[in-house]
DNA sequence: CTGAAAGCGCTTACAG
DNA sequence: CTGAAAGCGCTTACAG
């Protein structure tokens, strides 16, 4: 399959009759007084003739710049990071940029290839969802001075321009708003995360309940981002079948938070009825549900563009390293 | 932002005291005979104390191939294109492709500078969820002899690898079900596309009612895409709220579902109950509904991998034309 | 105002 | 077995 030769900067330079510089000034309107305005005309009458087009791979490498962003979330086809990934490449696109994207799973081994691809693709720079332990990788790109925005995640061990949600205020004002509507048995599934943003959400919750004397009735359940749906229905079973049942569970993410609505369905709990359901982020679900539950919401649309905002900078030559807390906001239909 | 000069073949051939040719044939492991053995291990361990990485846009220009695949869907946020975005990136990197992705939301206008910027970037090949109009710029593509593979929607007009679900066959045995069920008054909603897809899933069903001898029953609401949500109230109002309702609607995408089920759950309309509900695609919301829906399932895994790997093989030199039509699982939950 | 030329980092005939 | 060199298409000092 060969690819039909394009038109050249020298197809169209030979086409006026003038050399490759001057075309090439006109078409980046660098023209300034260094071309004739009657003779600019031409070639831009010229290029658009023959319908030159810039060819981006040689001129990526003549500037050392691609103009290209390398992004990398656990999964697109979760619509919380679908959500994030359409925000970003509109953005970039708005800028310039083309996205070049990757799915990593939570999984380090899917995350570490990915970053090295991107890196010999030279892209200017990383808008990243990082997994557990993802430091050594970071490390390296920040060796490379390559540009990068951490989204949703971030390391305290590190100093990278972030977006973030407010993760601790998330859970405890849930919390809170279950226990003043008179909640005490609150129950919380999590995953079983390193990262930070995980511990927030739990430390949220825990702290809510250490506030209301309820110390005694937290109850953390704790699941694998990769356990199978067996193991996820016997947690489930353990935490929300037993006699003894909570009166309301706290879901740390929108993953988790269908997975309970699902085993509910399967198991006939009647939400809220039978149980209140907190859920977090994915109100584009919830809101379709039966009866509508409450849930904690994320500002997608303002953390993605955020995101995009400070990569842009750093691009464009700020050294400033930002970092940003998002509020999340509380939807509350209890009662 | 001065990117950090990265070590370049140049700097292993100097370390070792050779030519980068022969650098260059050891790291692509074209050596044959044409390094010796022991130079070859020396050159193996230079290339790893410097941690050499090939700098994929030099190469690029060189072969006059990027290894990246131009994918564009309507809306990645969408689980169903976010899916098939997931997929086909998860392939395309199995095969040594990076994924750059753009999003058309159903408009030529935002599609076609996507393909311009592909092309431009010289992607090797395309995937295309292509939108209404489509036909000029995929001329284009052609023109230019660029692989490319369609998805989910083709044009008969034109003569391109596809791979499309049998849409006509997916609504005509779901009404078909609904009708051996007892149901007579069936509606349908659909979007109002000029796209062959979306005429083929209205003649399913138009003609499994005329089968039938239902043919006074059809009744058909066709939706914009960019129908506003007050558009779409009014619509549903219209079609469900009547005092004459149907008693099943089966709606023709995934999106239109979820519209009919928030309209249902606002209105109080209890489905199955009141009015049966037939789902297009998205049994990854419609499971964890209060009352499972019945749904057309679209086996979007193959649908991606077969997608990318037709695109491969044309990428690989093919020059065969493949037209693969999938078939519909209708997954049935009805009584 | 204009052109000739270097060079981005790579691959690959070509000559030895 | 090995090296010198051309060339992918572009941008940009440099010299005139």
């Amino acid at each position: 399959m060969t690819t039909q030769r394009k038109v050249s900067l020298k197809d169209v330079a030979k086409k006026v009759g003038v050399s490759v510089a001057l075309v090439s000034y006109v078409v980046n309107g660098k023209e300034g007084s260094r071309v004739k305005p009657e003779l600019a005309e031409v070639i831009r009458q010229a290029v658009k003739d023959l319908n030159y087009q810039p060819d981006q791979v040689a001129r990526s490498l003549r500037l050392g710049t691609t103009k290209t962003i390398g992004l990398i979330v656990a999964d697109v086809s979760n619509p919380f990071f679908g959500k994030l990934a359409r925000i970003i490449q509109d953005e970039a696109s708005r800028f310039g940029y083309t996205v070049v994207f990757g799915n990593s799973d939570e999984n380090i081994d899917k995350f570490s290839p990915l970053i090295d691809t991107f890196l010999n693709r030279k892209v200017d720079g990383f808008i990243i969802v990082p997994v557990e332990n993802a430091e050594v990788e970071l490390s390296k790109i920040i060796r490379e001075k390559i540009p990068i925005v951490l989204l949703d995640r971030s390391f305290p061990g590190i100093n990278i321009s972030h977006v973030l949600l407010d993760n601790f205020r998330a859970t405890f004002d849930a919390t809170n708003c279950l226990i003043e509507k008179g909640y005490k048995s609150i129950a919380m599934v999590a995953f079983k995360y390193s990262l930070n943003m995980m511990h927030e959400r739990i430390r949220g919750y825990q702290e809510a309940m250490k506030k209301s004397d309820l110390t005694n009735n937290i109850s953390l359940l704790e699941l694998k981002y990769d356990a199978t749906s067996k193991e996820i229905e016997n947690s489930l079973n353990g935490l929300l079948l037993k006699n003894k049942r909570p009166e309301a569970v706290l879901f740390a993410s929108s993953t988790l938070t269908l997975e309970g609505l699902s085993f509910a369905n399967r198991n006939n709990l009647k939400i809220p009825d039978d149980m209140a359901f907190i859920g977090f982020d994915g109100g584009y679900f919830f809101d379709l549900f039966h009866s509508p539950i409450s849930y904690v919401h994320q500002p997608l649309e303002e953390m993605g563009k955020e995101a995009v905002k400070i990569l842009i900078d750093l691009l464009n030559g700020s050294e400033k390293i930002s970092k940003v807390i998002m509020n999340p906001k509380f939807i509350d239909r209890l009662l």
